[in-house]
DNA sequence: GTCCCTATTGGCAGCCTGCCAGTAAGCCGA
DNA sequence: TCGGCTTACTGGCAGGCTGCCAATAGGGAC
């Protein structure tokens, strides 16, 4: 017997087995460390293929990068979406506090994905990157404009209203799982209480002011 | 004559001008395209040096461009807290109003500047930039506190608070300055009334529910 | 057991950064 | 005015990293 049955030197995966294998490995290194700190090499290393590889599946390192950026993005965003959605079906519209309240659930869940996603953003000015974290945050605000039951067609600025409110929560939960310096509680007492609050107190006033 | 006098080849700058021009230029350029899509010769060349230059003025890429964002976030805050401090000498304590109004004007005057330097940040997960960027809105937030004559002492809840709004002014600029659904008026009226409807309005609540 | 598809490898070419030894601009004392 | 000296500035080399592609070999189909 010449042949010494020897044993694959590597295992063949399905495509799309493989490449959720890369991702998720490509993710843990970038949410470590920033994207000139990681090269494909170490990345391609640690999920146990070659350089290559990486770029069958993913064309370049950039496109790597920004498709790890949209799964971090997403996953929060589509985690919330998917459980408002759930709660309407069981027991009617949600309210606003319960969809705080869920928001903070699933935040505090993916805390480690939650803040790298906000903060993974914008390498200078990389439009692509930009985008895609524009949109979800659109997303996002669609979604709020919807619970509070806003008429975005008559009142547009509602639309701005619920961004700059988007970047008071973002700031509002890294005092609380970065900077510690609010809890839980807390939290959830501003976010339930500054977008109404606003709405009721400013809005009409800005509205009023259109074309100044 | 064996020597015609030889026009000098390249100028010899004095250390800190050479410095600022070498800053300016890369400024320009990465405020308009993302750190890895700037090389370093393209700076070189378009300062009208040498790219050994840059590495002898500023050591590393990496450290240049962090030199080139405190640049872009200082300018602004500085500006600020100058006119505040001159205004405060003229007539007494500036007003919340004033603060804001003084703010926007500022924004407007550097608007390149100050969207360059919001959306700068936070290269991945880098340390140093988000350090950067993070003292800059720290000391925002203290100028504020001030301003609203908050007691940090007794209610450090307040800094917490007034880091957020910084969140939901950045955001309500951008509505303003990049998306353009805001007027200057609208983005004035928000900020006036947010901040001190929510001190009024949420604080108290949030400081009663310390420890939860 | 054989064939074939394609996942995977391995290495080459080009670019870019960091570094350093050498060169020359231009001020300064004689 | 002229030589000397400081140091701003240049030019090219070495290492590393990305993008690419032809060759190789799992492993399922038949």
């Amino acid at each position: 017997m010449t042949a010494t049955k020897t044993a694959p030197r590597w295992s063949r995966l399905e495509h799309d087995e493989r490449r959720e294998q890369i991702l998720a490995t490509a993710r843990a290194l970038f949410t470590q460390r920033p994207y000139g700190a990681v090269s494909t090499i170490e990345i391609a290393e640690a999920a146990g293929v070659t350089r290559g590889l990486l770029h069958h599946y993913f064309g370049t390192k950039r496109s790597l990068y920004l498709e790890v950026v949209k799964d971090l993005v997403d996953s929060p965003v589509l985690s919330v979406l998917n459980a408002l959605t759930a709660a309407a079906s069981e027991e009617g519209a949600p309210t606003w506090e319960a969809g705080v309240a869920l928001w903070l659930d699933v935040v505090e869940a993916n805390e480690d994905a939650w803040l790298a996603a906000i903060s993974a953003g914008e390498t200078g000015s990389d439009r692509a990157m930009h985008d895609i974290l524009d949109e979800a945050r659109e997303r996002t605000a669609t979604q709020v404009i919807a619970v509070l039951g806003l008429d975005e067609k008559r009142v547009p600025e509602a639309r701005a209203l619920v961004r700059g409110f988007g970047g008071f929560a973002e700031e509002i939960t890294r005092e609380w799982l970065q900077r510690r310096r609010l809890t839980k509680e807390q939290v959830r007492l501003l976010l339930v209480g500054a977008l109404p609050g606003m709405v009721a107190g400013l809005l009409p006033e800005v509205v009023s002011a259109r074309g100044l």
